[in-house]
DNA sequence: CTCAATCCCGACGAATTCACTTGGGATTGA
DNA sequence: TCAATCCCAAGTGAATTCGTCGGGATTGAG
């Protein structure tokens, strides 16, 4: 996603040439792309000189977007998920009293990423050219 | 933990009590309770009628602290450990800009279990009983 | 039109981690 | 003396994660 964020606005950019600039092999990153792509975060050009690019500009993209597309919902614990239809997989709600710590935790984590944008990890240009 | 803060005071508790009111392996329980006792947070009594007890109150007792002892040092990656002799095992630092995120993330953990202390989570008495 | 570049997709495999078990000591109060 | 209890290292099984494999489907360029 970094890498698609510095080469925005110049076309799309395909896997083969990411994977280089990387150093990941392809086929690894063709399934994270699938997934961010359903998430609507990039978008996919097919056929030749295609490739993949950022649905939105980087500002707009908050990495708990990305973070909960590639790995699912934030949940430090399983009691502590984010998801909203959560069926609460802990047997023990009853008698555990940390639920509430992980709750904390999670919107800690939760916090943290909703305030940090794609663009505050591409590194700078304009930004902190002189 | 929580068991062992319920119990404070009132002299040390025994595995096997615990493992009852947890419903936990006692043989497990016993690996946790090794690494709490080298952590410091809990004492043992050995021999008959022994057990463990909380080195300090619930209350000098941040959950930080247990978490740390229990899971190792505070990493949401490999990058931004909290360990202070990281050897940093991702050979990407040079070109990887995300660890600057791990690190916000992992201090907003930090902060939030720092915050939080064992007494917290032991089902109150005093405290909301009328 | 043809074809090479590219995306699309599901299933598989190896390495690691996590929660837990096994099997044996060592201490100490009753 | 002895039973209860802590002490400790090594091993196991399931789940997760990272990455592979093989074979389509689509489309711009020549």
């Amino acid at each position: 996603m970094v890498q698609l964020g510095r080469h925005y606005g110049a076309g799309p950019s395909s896997l083969a040439e990411i994977a280089a600039e990387e150093d990941l092999p392809r086929a690894y990153l063709e399934q994270l792309a699938f997934v961010l792509r359903d998430a609507g975060l990039v978008e996919s050009t097919r056929g030749a000189h295609g490739g993949y690019a950022l649905a939105k500009p980087p500002e707009a993209i908050s990495m708990s977007e990305v973070l909960r597309a590639l790995e699912g919902p934030l949940a430090p614990m399983i009691c502590a998920t984010d998801e909203p239809n959560h069926d609460l997989a802990c047997d023990r709600t009853s008698t555990c009293t940390v639920n509430f710590l992980w709750v904390r935790v999670r919107d800690a984590i939760a916090g943290a990423l909703d305030t940090m944008t794609l663009a505050d990890l591409v590194p700078a240009r304009r930004a902190t050219n002189p």
